[in-house]
DNA sequence: GCGTATTGCGCAATGG
DNA sequence: GCCATTGCGCAATACG
């Protein structure tokens, strides 16, 4: 096993500049905005000629790629724009996963207010019960004895008015759809 | 963002590549993560060899960047290690969005739970006081003519065995401490 | 095996 | 001037 280099794919990465020839704009136009005129001014460098020729007439062999093949170049630009898509979907995703967020979090506060609306709704109508329990306990003694009879129970709960729950929650909207998430 | 200029360069990247020539593993920069590329090894090809010297021997001039520049090495390669930096915190953050994602959605599926559950509950006591009502109404004759003498109430409702609802719910675990959203 | 998709990396332009 | 961000191309690799 011992394989020569085996090494860690360092990309290497060399540039050879190729200039592009044909048309480059073949650029779909993404959304935002693209827009471009082209105007070709100087290019940054390389150094001139680009690399129509390189430095030494060795070109391909055993072990390069040519780059000056038309087939190279080929797959160069189809695999540029494989890329430029896959960045694009990437990008996509991303925004899409932050704005589930958001959308997450607005859920939540609404499921929370539910929650705290419905706690009090409970927590009134328990309070009546109790209210109720102790008028009850008021007119009722509440352990006879052992041995003693029960003492005929004849005496209801007085009204006592339990008007008092005038809470408004005739509205009883109980909309819930279950686990269903809002649209 | 990000959409400057409208021309998006024509990407004429040239790119000379100056191999590693000598030495250029100068780079021992431990920085947090060490890495670094190995020694290179050759294959890959491209110029192979060549590049030591760019294809033109002109270099620096008014315009162009010398890349055999010390400084520019430099610079070129602070810069790569601020590119690492940014795309590897980008990443970061794409999987804290994605991780949050995941929690607001749990944390949505137990407030809905907690919202059916208070939702049952009420309704229970809801049902509780309209039997009552309705067991009032059976013994009380809603209206009593003006003028006619109330009569006496002496018959209570029958227990009439309300033990129906015989959900379990004594737990009463009503753990919601009023507003406070859980943990 | 070939073709696309994804990923790591470097370069250059640009923004702050 | 420096670092941060971003678009882009290249090459290696993963995936079908």
């Amino acid at each position: 096993m011992s394989m020569p280099s085996q090494q860690k794919p360092m990309t290497d990465q060399n540039g050879v500049s190729v200039i592009q020839s044909q048309t480059l704009n073949s650029t779909p136009m993404p959304t935002g905005g693209g827009l471009q005129q082209v105007p070709q001014l100087v290019p940054v460098s390389s150094g001139g000629g680009g690399k129509a020729a390189p430095p030494s007439g060795r070109m391909k062999k055993g072990a390069s790629v040519d780059k000056e093949s038309d087939e190279y170049r080929q797959r160069r630009e189809r695999n540029n724009l494989a890329v430029k898509k896959s960045r694009m979907r990437s990008k996509q995703k991303a925004a899409d996963t932050q704005q589930r967020v958001n959308e997450l979090k607005e859920e939540n506060e609404r499921l929370e207010a539910k929650i705290k609306l419905l706690s009090k709704e409970l927590s009134v109508l328990k309070d009546l019960f109790l209210e109720h329990a102790h008028n009850l306990a008021d007119n009722a003694p509440p352990p006879p004895p052992p041995g003693a009879p029960p003492p005929p129970a004849e005496a209801c709960p007085p009204p006592h008015n339990n008007n008092n729950n005038n809470n408004n929650n005739h509205h009883a909207n109980n909309n819930n759809k279950g686990s269903g998430a809002g649209p």
